[in-house]
DNA sequence: TAATATGGACAACGAAGTTGTCTATATGGT
DNA sequence: ACCATATAGACAACTTCGTTGTCCATATTA
């Protein structure tokens, strides 16, 4: 029992979020620093959703939560962007296989420490045992996998 | 120390997604069947912004982190909803002030409960010892006033 | 009183999603 | 082998929601 009164139940969303986009806003200014200024906050997710062995636009549009066409479109800014590239399948010649360059694989593995670098300052803030109980607390709070970000559609109109 | 590894970096800001995700939704779906089901996601905290005693639409931009026209649009569309209403301000001809109507307060009112409800399922689930520390490490990781919800921006362009 | 600042409206634009339609290619049942 | 159906992708029209730029009315201040 906890002496001192709990507080509003719409203060732990705000904080969710904001601690969302504090971690993601501090990416994308560290990533811009090492050459990669163009790119957009959800970029990282969408690279981590094509994988390193190339994936298609329906299937990305899947991933995501957006239609195929929304992701046709992201790909071809980002191909534009230099950041992946599109083949076609023998196997299939229906299928345009969507692979990142060597600039997008950089960018994937450069997100992908700076993230690590953001959890090792945060342990560092909060105790690695305490933050551990964070994530634990929000795996069992929202379980599954999280990795559906279709916020744009929820966040847009109906 | 702990023994397990630590997980990926990229996982924390996912599940603070998810999470905020999961209860925005949850909250967007009980207030639908009682009786707003035209509500989008934030209009809720568009409510908490214009406040019980009104505001403007600059004021609401400043406060929602967007310009004075975007508030103004939405403004517009809370007020063909029903939600809000816009007056004029006797001390000075420039000011509209806008202010939630009964519908607009009911909303908020049910806004507020369902949140603390949805809070008292989390303490219940995660025991509320437990929930205060992960409200309190959000807290410390993400200090200061969550409220600017800039996020349309943030997620949209450059 | 004149200069400046502020609130609000209108227009044009851009980004990113949606649905609908079309073509090309695979796949599967008869 | 063939035709029906399913799937991948491209193109177009539209919606939503943000932006900037401009303009006017009204306060505020030098």
């Amino acid at each position: 029992m906890s002496s001192e009164p709990a507080p509003p139940g719409f203060e732990l969303p705000l904080r969710l979020l904001f601690a969302f986009r504090t971690i993601i806003d501090e990416l994308h200014e560290r990533i811009a620093r090492e050459g990669h200024p163009d790119l957009r906050p959800m970029h990282g997710f969408v690279f981590q959703a094509i994988g390193p062995y190339g994936t298609t636009a329906v299937e990305l549009g899947r991933r995501l939560g957006v239609s195929k066409q929304a992701a046709g479109k992201t790909v071809e800014n980002l191909e534009q962007l230099g950041y992946v590239e599109r083949g076609s399948d023998p196997a299939d010649a229906r299928r345009k296989v969507v692979r990142l360059t060597n600039r997008g694989v950089d960018c994937l593995a450069r997100s992908a420490r700076i993230f690590d670098e953001l959890r090792a300052e945060w342990s560092a803030a909060l105790g690695e045992e305490e933050l551990r109980h964070l994530e634990d607390g929000l795996r069992r709070l929202a379980p599954g996998d999280p990795f559906r970000l279709d916020t744009p559609r929820w966040f847009g109109s109906p």
